[in-house]
DNA sequence: CTGTTAGCGCATTCAG
DNA sequence: CTGAATGCGCTAACAG
């Protein structure tokens, strides 16, 4: 019977012993799908985020696992690879599989996949956005605020005409470039054309490209403020092959301090984001709106951390 | 009837559409637990790795999902965490939902996991580890060779105190490492001395750690064979802090060709793995033996290239 | 505590 | 081509 497998403690230690001893040698193995059906419930919590490769999503999925690991529920991970398109194909695959939960870092654009989202009938964590219309629970750090902390931190070292890096479509690059671009206003040093679009990615090569087009086009800089911590990297690398010193010459700011910021020569200024509490507090609010604790829509802002470091110097120390 | 649904073609066109009327009105889902206990199949496809962090893999995911996407088989990936109990635990749950089939990069260690794999019923594929006792089909480079061959090149530098920084238990590094010995002893080089495990992970902060705990050691060497390009990258961050000069005072070899190594200061030589082909090519023997398209056990050798960057150099040029 | 039973929502039959 | 019946393997609810 299969009591003995779900809560062995209430049939006789005999039957027990029995039971088991027959699973073992039939080598049986209980079916996901009849026990599905027949109790009307999985255990299949799902992480749906836009890409695999990324440091960024890595840490906020070992927050995940950390806090998921020893309920039992499966953790699985789907790929909506950037694409709104893709992530709405999950979401009506997910629906047929009564998921316990969804945490998702969406995916930004015209569509709308909210009312995917909640035909799923689980409860749903949108996480790194919390400035999205969130309409289940949310959590995250605000973007806007912290790329104008990183925008004063370079005003406040004395460098003037600064440049940025990025990516503007997509909510986070979206939200970031507003707080840049309200406080190098406020400083009078706003100037659109030291904005330098990403075309490759958020990775260490477009980094270097990107701060060799905008020297080439609009000549020097100050400093550049780049959206993630590859393209600063990037900007560090170009920045030496150009025979600039970082960060006298030009000052590098990044975004997330990944793991080598802080050990590269030099040592990258950034944003730290607490990536995996996010996860593991992302991970929390499903499980509580699961069991019932579920107080409606929320959302929860995170603190994030400016790291200054080597990449950065105030002008009199220049 | 549900016929519509999974074959709209055999079903007269006023039936068709007054289905998908109703379908798209109510908002119905399939179930997806009772399709599948119904028809005795899924339509998952699970790829199971030791970390979602790394560049490694998420070069053979985007691959695998290349040749998944246009089936119609979902992909879910899951995290074995570096732990064969764990990867153990997602074969046991695996083994209940009838999946179409399985991508496994194998965790190395004590445990042997071959019967779990064989249990699930379904094709698997392994894949990095050509050199494990293969037991389905299996994928990947011979890293003992591509460690010899990153050792020659040092060699052929004219290097001839050469450490090595990486770790040397479980099947990748071990093999790669009975390459560089076999190689280092040929050319009477070998000194065990020489060798540096890693305590920290495959990360650009350890390997600095890792270079600077060597050289503490053992004091100067030529160059360095890392087990990974995070290292290697370290590796050279701390040679610029101690101001050695790369590749004329020290060379540095990585391994896995990442995004960032061909445009580091200097870019890094390395090893290169066909990782998108490996995944692509997993997937694709995964779905030609679903369609019963399967010739038994196989082997495929893939290969690998080395690239020559400016983190070594010849000795005639130095 | 234990044996038995009735569906879970579909795919797959079999008649019509 | 279409409607109706059967059962996939399990859990939940029920008697014993």
């Amino acid at each position: 019977m299969s009591r003995t497998l779900r809560n062995p403690d209430i049939v006789s230690p005999e039957v027990r012993e029995k039971v088991l001893k027959c699973v073992d040698s039939l080598g049986y193995v209980p079916d996901l799908a009849a026990r599905s059906l027949a109790s009307r419930n999985s255990s299949l919590i799902t992480v749906l985020v836009p890409s695999m490769t990324s440091y960024l999503f890595a840490e906020v999925m070992h927050g995940i696992e950390a806090r998921i690991e020893d309920s039992d529920f499966s953790l699985h991970y789907a790929n909506s690879r950037m694409s709104q398109e893709a992530e709405a194909r999950h979401l009506k695959l997910l629906a047929g599989q009564r998921p316990v939960g969804l945490i998702i870092a969406n995916v930004a654009g015209e569509m709308d996949n909210r009312e995917l989202m909640r035909r799923l009938g689980c409860p749903v964590v949108q996480v790194q956005d919390i400035s999205l219309d969130v309409f289940d629970m949310a959590i995250g750090i605000d973007h806007a605020k912290a790329g104008a902390t990183a925008t004063r931190h370079l005003l406040d070292c004395g460098y003037r005409r600064i440049g940025v890096l990025g990516r503007f479509y997509g909510t986070r690059g979206e939200r970031r470039h507003y707080g840049y671009r309200s406080e190098l206003e406020r400083a009078g040093c706003y100037d659109p054309a030291l904005i330098e679009d990403a075309s490759g990615g958020f990775t260490v090569q477009s980094g270097g490209e990107m701060l060799a087009s905008l020297l080439n086009r609009v000549g020097p800089v100050d400093a550049v403020l780049c959206q993630s911590d590859e393209l600063a990297l990037g900007a560090v690398f170009e920045s030496q092959r150009r025979g600039l010193r970082v960060p006298e010459e030009i000052g590098i700011c990044g975004f997330n301090d990944l793991e080598f910021s802080r050990v590269s020569v030099p040592p990258l200024t950034t944003i730290r984001l607490p990536r995996f509490d996010i996860g593991y507090k992302a991970a929390d609010m499903l499980l509580r709106a699961h069991q019932g604790r579920y107080d409606g829509p929320m959302t929860t802002e995170m603190e994030y951390e400016l790291m200054p470091r080597g990449s950065t110097v105030k002008v009199a120390d220049r």
